[in-house]
DNA sequence: TCCATAAATTGACCGCGGTCAATTCATCTA
DNA sequence: TAGATGAATTGACCGCGGTCAATTTATGGA
């Protein structure tokens, strides 16, 4: 009994999405306002707390959506065979998700659900990357003597601390894949843990 | 030429300071209010932004104070000569960490600095635990084929996953150290990386 | 066609962090 | 001791995310 969404709900919610992306194309993520969005839209504030639980939900859907856009083309694309390698294929992806200090807070606060039902697309991203760089790790020449699981796991670890000191004027504005290559090289690298560096 | 501070100000300041412990006490860390804070010390909210560049910054203090006094006992107390007992020290700053949602964002937020004037307590404390962790795998029955700097820093990055694992509902309510442990063991056992199960 | 019911939308309002021009207060100098 | 100078404090105000009772709009049944 009347219990489906309208059309016109559908178009209010597709237009406030198209706004929020419009004015994240011109300002950047960080600097959109809710209260810009639903002017823009022409609806009113609470309509757009009636589509998305709060702002927070709707960055959820625009960046997880990106983070999948990325996503896809490293499905696409060769599997990466060896660590160099590996933290070349993830640069765009990282890129992206260290873009704005604002978007790798969003994903940060993303990257754990709550509870089962309000798993966001961010985490379902970052999932996906786990499972993809698991894959990777199994095909490749990487180690074989861990689960491939556990070592995506530790990798995508790496990947946050990387990113985090991105943002820190401290670590020197070393590139993200050189703060990255010596955690990976030990972690993953086939011949058992030696490295005649030391380094 | 009058640059020093009154001693008013420092009162104040220190009222401040103790009136905000008195309400996080009470309440924690996340229900905290500026508004609740200058109301009780009996100031104007203005008065607490002269002291405080901003609410984080004041957070900042009071959070790095208290890991600092883990990392007090944790550089008192014996230093742990493996994995699991790396692992049993680092329990009671984790918990810290993690007491809540809320503490565990301000310590994100601050994990970097910004700029190298404002290292924050918590950048600082973060800071002292890594050279406390290289310290360990110095001197502890660790893997030695490694710059113990890197091995602390990566362990600084399975710790930030395992904490931040814990706030997610999915991955079951294990405990932290249980989260942690595989990474750890493959990450710092000084067989070289070899292990049996392969998990 | 008209009404009942629920979905969709509205906008005034709130909470809270943060700002700043104005004011008060302490200290130094003549 | 009377200005003069800057430190310290004040509180009205703002920006922005979020709420909710009231109102409008769409839809199914008689």
């Amino acid at each position: 009994m009347m219990d489906a969404i309208q059309p016109r709900a559908v178009k209010t919610r597709a237009r406030l999405l198209a706004t929020a992306q419009a004015v994240i194309a011109e300002t950047g993520y960080g600097a959109m306002r809710v209260d810009e969005v639903v002017r823009r839209a022409g609806v009113a504030k609470g309509t757009f707390f009636a589509h998305f639980k709060d702002k927070d939900a709707l960055m959820d859907m625009l960046i997880g959506a990106e983070m999948n856009h990325c996503l896809d083309a490293l499905e696409t694309g060769p599997a990466p065979r060896d660590t160099p390698a590996l933290i070349q294929a993830l640069g765009p992806l990282m890129a992206l998700m260290t873009s704005e200090r604002y978007v790798f807070d969003v994903i940060l606060r993303h990257s754990g659900a709550a509870a089962r039902e309000d798993i966001g697309p961010i985490a379902q991203a970052l999932d996906r990357l786990v499972r993809q760089i698991a894959s990777w790790i199994t095909a490749g020449q990487f180690r074989h003597d861990a689960d491939p699981e556990l070592l995506a796991e530790g990798v995508q670890a790496f990947m946050a601390q990387a990113m985090a000191l991105n943002f820190c004027a401290l670590r020197g504005k070393q590139p993200l894949d050189a703060r990255l290559a010596p955690f990976l090289t030990r972690w993953l690298s086939p011949e058992t843990g030696l490295d005649p560096q030391g380094q």
